[in-house]
Order: structure tokens, then sequence, then C-alpha cells
RNA sequence: GCCCUUGUGGCGGAAUGGUAGACGCAACGGACUUAAAAUCCGUUGGCCUGAACAAGACCGUGCCAGUUCGAGUCUGGCCAAGGGCACCA
């Protein structure tokens, strides 16, 4: 008999796959498309178990959906530019370029291929090279020119540590996405930014599309994007008539309880409407304000502060005058950058009025009466001191307050988002170029397509890590020719954040190496959109915001025909393990010294076992914990597989059955008993496998079960009948066919040696006969009062009548009815009789 | 503070409102073996009655209520853990 050695026949396969392009779909084919994508993964190094569960789950679903008679596209590729290869030059002298190209070779052929992943490499696509870049390079272009790239000077978040500025995205708890212990610091610097505000509406109305996307990525999106229902209303300045100041509220029904007005530090309009002998100290509030990092901005403890500018406004309602303030609770860059102070009705402007013992006005109260508010009254409730508004209810208040200020001209209804435009610029040399030159004659210059790429220069830069980007420091690469007009002028030096990159893989993967246009807009119709993509919930903002922000913006530029990019959105959840280092069970990760690597478990027990016992620890979304010796197990599931092949290919003559077997003819019970597991693994394990449900734990318990029933029913067997060897047969070759997206070496190599044509991979997925689901016999369970009494087993199909006599005969049901009356019983036919007695 | 998710054996986890604990890990027992490993076959929620590895009772899905003939599953409240947002006017 053979062992089984996985690692020889992996590899065997692995190289056969490749060889013969199994995976490869056709465009336009006439079997209906499937689109699977798993998250465009960065080339850090050495994958581990951690990583593999992304990869496991998307193929097991790619390979599924091709025995299902699907075209599938299943592509894979590089998110190449960033900072790590960049850090790798500065601390170990390699350059990026090739730092990167290293790890993709060691990423793509020792893990993802060793893996026994099914994608089609044809189409491989890395963000770092050229060919892929200048569509990068192209697209900017399109944004810039359709007037949704613009540069502003803005306070924008810098991280000391990347030496770079981040978008709002990448900032978690004032601190850097990539470095948790790095405070972001605030810095005013003219940077390029991509207009997703102008999508915020669409963003937020077509998420009701995705039903495919669990809620909580929706609703993480819905909160991010932050839509609120409001009024501008604009505020003139006492003696100074050139001057209005427009604020942003989401309560106008509270605008006879202002009583003062705040700006943000950095507003435009501070220093102009200050008084002179307010002027010093309101220049030294905004400096300290410009120091604060963003964690000290936002702790929570801190006091409020802020100073007076000696200017007085004028409530346009009610004709009051109110002082005009600056502090650093006000954001410049949401609503209008001002806010009125209501400290009756507001929580953050109660404390600021109370610290600073401004006036509280109550308007708005539960009784209709005034009260001795000892904080800020947010709940709904009657108008009060508020002039003709007086007695009624706050909401209708709203809309009469706005229909009063339209009618006075002063004021409006409008709608805010919480959103920020997309920060783009980085000042880092590994990652892709802006394609724009400023000329002293002719302001910005984009660079014409017919000279994309811009490439990076690679020779002679310096990586020191402080100083700036290294491109600023490149003169023969920043002094170049206007192309408008051939004066001398200079490139931009920043790169793009590399979630540019990110946001678009997708749509070339359907025309992958085209190299007259950014894709065929025929093909990406027809490959589009996504059917299935997995990744990190880390990503519930970041990349699938962008991603779909640029699908609505390419379809206004005519490149496609579509809203959304990805129709089902599987969020896998991490993989951890126990950490020594915090001494606790944390995410697998190298820095948390709790890895394991793939290479030792792949030589030692599989790829196969490692890919069962990454599905079968629990569902895809939740959480799970690494465990080598439950892979062990899954290990010697398939040995177990393996032994029963090969002895019943010993003992009987073994052959591929095709098609039922006549179960009528089947006399044998435990025969047909098990022929009815098999059919009925066949029915379960498609409906786990399927986009209803994606439960890949339980499938591998089905086919688990059908294998353990098959060793019971062999037992102490010398030889086989021919009904036997029938339903054994089917039941093999189903379960190989079964397994095959689950364990795709193994089960091709038991196909082989059963005689089946290659490749297990192209054969239909099996379907299950009906009529061996159906039993004359049914468990009744025996209930009295819900509580389980008996179990027994009778003929199926009896009536109600009848299912309620043969209850009440039962000896245990006759005991415990003495002195007790009988209420009344429910049955539920075939299934259960419960008697509710009194 | 607001929003979301999750609480089931020693562990990971199963259960269209209808037999709670499928399947696996770990543990234990048996067979095989000179022996061990591997393998194959079993046992394994708690507690109690019982001479019993006969039979059986009771309790049990974070806690408290409710709906229902019947609740792990539905509803309300509470507790705990995890995640997202957080001076967004």
């Amino acid at each position: 008999m053979f062992q089984y050695k996985p690692k020889e026949i992996e590899n065997k396969w692995q190289k056969k796959w490749d060889k013969t392009h199994i995976h490869k779909p056709v465009d336009f084919d006439n079997k209906p498309k499937y689109y699977s994508l798993v998250m465009f993964p960065y080339p850090s190094g050495d994958l581990h178990m951690g990583h593999m569960r992304v990869y496991t789950i998307s193929d097991v679903i790619s390979r599924h959906r091709r025995m299902s008679g699907f075209n599938v596209l299943n592509p894979m590729g590089f998110d190449a530019f960033g900072l790590p290869a960049e850090n790798a030059a500065i601390e170990r002298k390699i350059p990026p370029k090739e730092w990167t190209l290293k790890n993709i070779d060691h990423m793509k052929n020792q893990q993802l291929k060793r893996m026994g992943t099914s994608y089609d490499w044809d189409r491989e696509v890395i963000s770092c090279n050229p060919e892929y870049y200048r569509w990068t390079q192209w697209l900017f272009l399109q944004f810039y020119k359709n007037n949704l790239a613009y540069q502003k000077e803005a306070p924008v978040n810098w991280c000391p540590k990347c030496q770079t500025v981040l978008a709002n995205e990448q900032v978690e708890d004032g601190k850097c996405w990539r470095h948790d212990d790095t405070d972001v610091e605030r810095k005013m610097m003219r940077q390029w930014f991509l207009k997703i505000t102008q999508y915020a509406e669409e963003l937020i109305n077509d998420l009701d599309k995705l039903s495919g996307w669990a809620d909580r990525v929706k609703i993480m999106q819905k909160n991010w994007i932050g839509r609120s229902e409001g009024a501008e209303i604009v505020f003139s300045l006492d003696g100074i008539s050139d001057v209005k100041i427009p604020v942003y509220t989401t309560r106008p029904d509270t605008l006879y309880g202002v009583t003062y007005l705040v700006l943000a530090p950095e507003h435009p309009l501070v220093l102009k409407i200050t008084v002179p002998e307010n002027k010093k100290k309101v220049e030294e509030y905004i400096k300290q304000a410009g120091l604060l990092t963003e964690i000290d901005r936002l702790s929570e403890t801190k006091e409020k502060t802020g100073v007076p500018l000696g200017t007085i406004a004028i409530n346009p309602a009610n004709g009051k005058k109110i002082p005009v303030w600056i502090a650093d609770y006000a954001l410049l860059d949401y609503g209008t950058g001002a806010v009125m102070g209501v400290p009756a009705h507001d929580t953050r402007d109660y404390a600021f009025a109370k610290k600073f013992k401004l006036e509280i006005i109550q308007v708005i109260s539960p009784d209709g009466k005034e009260q001795n508010l000892n904080d800020a009254y947010i709940e709904p409730g009657i108008m009060i001191n508020s002039g003709e508004f007086n007695s009624i209810n706050n909401e209708e208040g709203k809309k009469k307050i706005i229909g009063q200020a339209a009618k006075k001209g002063f004021g409006s209804a409008k709608i805010s988002y919480r959103l920020r435009d997309w920060l783009i610029s980085r000042q880092r040399y590994w990652g892709c170029p802006i394609p724009l030159v400023y000329c002293d004659s002719c302001d910005l210059v984009p660079v014409p397509d017919k000279d994309l790429p811009v490439l990076l220069p690679e020779k002679n830069i310096e990586f020191t890590g402080s100083g700036g980007s290294p491109l600023k420091k490149t003169a023969e690469w920043i002094n170049v020719k206007c192309p408008k007009c051939n004066k001398d002028a200079k490139r931009e030096t920043d790169t793009m954040d590399t979630f540019i990159c990110s946001s678009f893989y997708y749509l070339r993967y359907a025309d992958a190496t085209n190299d007259k246009e950014v894709f065929d807009k025929k093909k990406v119709n027809y490959w589009l959109p996504v059917d299935q993509y997995v990744g990190g919930i880390e990503h519930a903002i970041l990349h699938l915001l962008y991603s779909r922000f640029f699908t609505k913006a390419l379809r206004d530029f005519g490149l496609l025909d579509f809203d959304e990019p990805f129709t089902n959105l599987l969020s896998q959840g991490m993989v951890t393990m126990f950490s020594p280092k915090e001494n606790k069970v944390a995410k697998m990760s190298k820095s948390k010294r709790n890895v394991v690597g793939t290479t030792e478990f792949f030589d030692e027990h599989g790829a196969d076992a490692a890919r069962l016992f990454i599905l079968f620890a629990a569902p895809p979304e939740q959480e799970i914990e690494w465990s080598t010796q439950g892979a062990i197990g899954q290990y010697r599931f398939l040995e177990r597989i393996w032994r029963l092949f090969f002895n019943l290919k010993d003992a009987a003559a073994l052959h591929l059955y095709e098609g039922f077997i006549d179960v009528r003819a089947i006399h044998e019970l435990p025969l047909r008993n098990l022929y009815r597991i098999a059919n009925y693994t066949i029915k379960s394990v498609s409906e786990d496998v399927s986009d209803k449900r994606y439960i890949f734990n339980t499938a591998i318990a089905r086919m688990t079960e059908l294998v353990n029933a098959m060793y019971k029913f062999i037992l102490d067997k010398k030889s086989y009948t021919e009904d036997e060897i029938n339903v054994l047969n089917f039941s093999i070759t189903n379960l190989l066919k079964l397994l095959a997206p689950f364990a795709p070496h193994i089960t091709e190599e038991l196909w082989e040696h059963y005689g089946g044509k290659y490749s297990i991979h192209q054969i239909p997925w099996p379907s299950f006969d009906k009529s061996a689901l159906i039993t004359d016999e049914i468990e009744l369970v025996i209930q009295m009062g819900g509580k389980k009494i008996d179990v027994l087993t009778t003929k199926k199909g009896q009536s109600q009548k009848e299912l309620e006599k043969i209850a009440l005969n039962q000896d245990k049901v006759k005991l415990r009815l003495e002195g007790k009356e009988l209420v009344k019983v429910v049955v539920v036919p075939d299934k259960i009789v419960n008697i509710v007695v009194k």
C-alpha cells in the first residue's frame, strides 16, 4: 500500500496545474462568469499561517464555482509600493525595487503556489512596475482633468516616523495606522486631495444596494461618511460690514439660545476681525493650538480652551449681541469651521460657557418651563424664550426657523458630511509619482499621456530616512522642460498614497496586459463587478471606501458601466495564537512572536491539512486560534481517507461510480443507510459552500461523518457483494469531488489512482439522489410540558391522531399521567408529540 | 458617551422555534504490538439514586423576566468581553 506523502503529491500536482493552465478563464465565454477575488496583498516577505486564511477561503470558493460550471476569474497580484521597502533600503541598503521583487518571488513561488491556490498568474499585476503605474498616473490625471484632484493648504496629519502625511482614514486614535506608538502631529501644508466628498451622498445611499455585505461593514462606512442634516446660519458682525460668519448647525431650533460664536483657530477670518488689543493673545493661542498633537487635542480629560476676539456678532433671529471666540474644539474642515454656541443644549458648549462664564439661555424645555440646568438639555421638548416660536415642538421648530432664515435671507437648510477629502500626497520615494510639472509661466502642467509613465529614478538615490523625500534631492529628475512652453520647469516630488494603486487593481485584472488603455471597457463590464471579494475587516473603511469612490468616478469618466465594484464581501476573522511577548492570545504576527511558518508545516503534514484546519476551526467571519494539534487532526482525517481508499482498492474492485443507484434494489439496511449518508453529505456540503452560507467547518464535519460511516460499514468485512462495491464506489467518488475544493492535492492524486480523467477540478460538482434521502422510519420525540420523555422509532407519514395515540400509549407517559389532567396534545407530524398536563 | 457584535462541555465549535453539545482537539479505556509510536474500536456536560460498566431522576446554552404546547434560537432589561466612532456643532 502507498503511504500518504503530502509533500510529494502536492509538489507534483502544483507543477502540473501550472503547466496545463487549468485555472485560466476565457474572456466572454458562454459559461456564466464568476469573479472571485482576495484583497491585494502587500509583499512583506514571509507568509505565516495567519496570512493563509484569506487565500484558503477564496480558493475554496473559486474551485467550487469552477466545478459548478462557472467561467471563473481568480487573479492575483501585489500591492508593491509602500514604506517597508523604503525602510529596508534605509536600514540594509537594498534598493526598494530589488527588495520588493525578491519578496514577491518568494511569496508567489514558495508560499502561494505551495498552498495549492488556483490563480491565473497570467493576469498578475505588480503595482510598482511601470506597466502598471503608468495607468495609476493616467487615472490621476483623469481625476485632475475632471476637477476631482486639487491642491490646498490645510492642517494635515503628519507621522514623524513615516516622515510623511497621512489621510484621515489612516489615523487611528490619534496614532499612525502603521505605528500605534507614534502620535500624529498636525501641520499646515499644501497637499494634493481627491474630492471623495463629492460622492458622499452616493457612497452612503448605495450602501443599500450592497445586500452581499455584512451589516457591520456597511454601518462602519455609514458612520464614517457621517451624514447630518441641519442648516447654515449667517451671523453678521457689529461694526464690520464686509465680513459675515456662516455657521453650520444641526439644531436650528436652538437659534434663540445662541450666546457666543466660536471659530476654529485656523479659520482664515480670525485675524481680520480680531480687535487690535486682543491680537497678541489670539496669535499666541493659534500658535499653541497648532503645536498640539492629534492625541492631545482629542484627549477627553482636556479642559476647553479658547480666547475672545473682542469682536461682537449679531444673532440674525433676535438681534442679540454676542461675543466671538476662537477655540480648538471648533474644527476648520467640518461644516463652515465656525460654531454657534448654545450652552443650554449642547454638552460641549455647556462646558465651554461654564469655564468662561458665558451666558446660558434655555430655549427648549420638556414641560415648557425654564429649569435649573446642571448640564446641557439635549432631549426634544417645547420651545421657550424663542419669540414667535414659543410653545411649539422643537422638531417642528427646526423647519420653521429654517423657513424663516430662508425668507429673511440669513440661512438655509444644509447637509453636512463628516467625510473629508482624501489626502493622497506622500513625501516618500517608493510610490507612484504624481505626473505634474510646475512651470513658472504655465503654472501646473499635467504630463502628456504620451510621456507616461513618469518613471521613478533608480540611480543615485540616497536613502537616509531624514530630511524629506529622496526625490527632492535628485536634481536630474526634478528639472524638466515644461511640456507646454518648453521652458525650465520642476516635477512634483510627492508620490501617491498606495491606496490609489489598490483602488483600481481589481479593474485592471479584467484586462491586465493591455498596453493601449487602462482596460478595455467591454472586458471590464464583462468581468466586473467582483462576485465574491474576500479580505480583512481592517479595510472596512480604508480600501473599500476608496475603491467604491474610484468605481463611481471612473463610471462618470465613461470608463465603465457599473456603480459598485464588489457585490459580495466576506470579511474573514483573524488568526490568533498565544503570544509569549504579550502573555495572551493575540493576532498572529512577527512582532508578537507568535507566528507559525508555512514551510515546516507544509513539509511535514501538507498544505491540504493546513487548509482543512483553517476552514474547520470556525466559520470564516469568526476569529480562530491556530493549533498545530488541531491541524494534525485534519492530517489524520486525510490519512484516514487515504488508507480507506487503498484498503478497499486491495479488497474490492474500485472504479469510479457515476450516476445514482436504485435505492429500492438495495435490500441490506446498513448499506442503504450508507447510501443515504453519502447523498446527505452531497446535499449538506453543497449548501454549506454556497454563497447563502459559506460555512466550511460544517461542510468538513459532514465529510468526516461520511468517512466515519464508511469505516464502520467495512469493519470486519472480508469480502463485498456487488451492491456493496457500488455503494462504496459511489461514496468515494462523490467524497473526492466534494473534498476537491478544500484539499485539492490529495483528491487529485486519489482521483488519478481511481482512473479518473485529469483533472478532478474540471469535473462537474455532484448532485444528490433525492430518493435516497427518503426514509420509511422516523424518530418520534415524546415530550411532556416541553421536556423530552422518550424517543421511539416509528413509521413515517402517520396522521396526527395516530401519533397522539402512540404517544399516549407509552408506559412512561401513562405513568406520568396518573393523577394529572390532560390539557392538550401538540403533534408535529414525523417529529414530535408534546403532551401538556395540569 | 454613542453604534455594532458575541456569550453553549476541559478547548475550538454544531444545532430551518421541536432530541442541546454534530465534527474535531485534549483526556481516558480496549484491541493490535515483545514494547512504544502509529492505527482500529470505544468512553467523555454536571450532579444524584443505585451493588451495578443494569436502570433511572434532576440540573444545564452569561443573569433576570416575558412570548410559546415547546426558547441556545424570538422580545425586553441587566452583566461581561470584543470591535467601530468619538469636541463632526
